[in-house]
DNA sequence: CCGATTGTTGGATGGTGTCCAAGAACTATC
DNA sequence: GATAGTTCTTGGACACCATCCAACAATCGG
């Protein structure tokens, strides 16, 4: 990458050492019974480091799927007024693309082993409000009304959030995590129980 | 409403006070500038007696909502493989109905004040999930395929909670919060952007 | 009065996340 | 090569949450 010299103490460690250390401190031992002191000896740097390069022990888990998240969320609110469905579509789509197994794929895959499975409820409940309330923002300012745009939103964060789970969960290979969203596009143009 | 008197300690304080206590305490400094030590000594007890009530914090919020949920998903549960579409929405009215202005309510209506709104945010998020699974689980047992179930529960889900907010929001007065749940519901029934 | 029962309390413990000051390792400039 | 500026590491202190437990207090029935 950029093997530019810059000025500064050079790091000790890298996102990539830490959720190493961590991903397989969480398959031996499980999440809740992994401590951040655990993670940082393991990686060969001081607790305090750790919160150089995160945030929170579960960020580990989801700063790669957040920084996709913030980056379409920006090009869906550049959408303006004059979004309509597949426009909004496509810019969910990034979020998904070229999806590579991470420390989120390894946890949904892994949740029973990990203990992790509390944790994932809990936090994939943030990330469907964020996406659900700014689809529906969207949705909002293009003319829907609100009751409709709100429940759309938490249909299409259901679309994102449920094909990465399916996904991860059957062992993340292939291309199929874009065939799995657009399948769950699909089935939001008809529920069933009318 | 029971007087009989009963073996052991009387109970030095109730679920109502403390909640009273912390109620007062967020809208005056906020939720996260509020201690459990802080709510225990408006209450007059013990920091270890919280605990005797409430099993965290935000537990002060969400106990009443939480007990009305899992009546309502037990209830849920019971329709089994004939569950159908009108049964599934009576089965979910139980956690609306009558539903008397309360700490979640307030905390909804006074996020702002309170600065718990990325709080809300997160533990909605788990409720959602909680119930929009348990949906999804009967429609998946009444023969609904996978996907669909599990859109299908996160809309109903987006409905219960987001006309509760709503609702809260609005003042929490009226018979509306079952009205609205309605409009919700409704509008499920015709999502636009095909 | 006695035991059983139910609650309260304080203290200890281990974890999280924040803050900060001291210092280490590097680059660039004179 | 000294010096200054920059970037990063580290340890310590702190406030808080949540759990556990043993000691103790208040009530009941007999």
């Amino acid at each position: 990458m950029d093997t530019v010299p810059r000025a500064g103490r050079p790091r000790a460690s890298s996102r990539e050492t830490l959720a190493e250390a961590a991903c397989e401190l969480f398959l031996e031992q499980g999440y809740d019974a992994t401590s951040i002191v655990d993670i940082t000896r393991r990686a060969g740097v001081s607790r305090s480091s750790f919160f150089n390069y995160f945030s929170s022990k579960s960020d580990v888990l989801w700063s790669n799927f957040d920084a996709r998240v913030d980056a379409a969320l920006i090009a869906l609110a550049r959408l303006g007024t004059d979004a309509d469905g597949p426009a909004v579509q496509q810019a969910l789509r990034p979020m998904l693309q070229g999806f590579a197994p991470d420390p989120l794929a390894l946890a949904l895959r892994n949740a029973a082993a990990m203990g992790v499975e509390g944790e994932l409820l809990r936090d994939t409940g943030l990330r469907h409000a964020r996406i659900a309330s700014a689809i529906a923002a969207t949705a909002r300012s293009a003319g829907v009304d609100e009751v409709r745009a709100v429940i759309l939103g938490a249909a299409l964060a259901t679309a994102v959030l449920s094909s990465l789970r399916v996904w991860a969960e059957h062992g993340a290979g292939q291309a199929s995590l874009e065939t799995q969203f657009d399948e769950a596009l699909r089935s939001i143009h008809d529920l069933p129980w009318g």
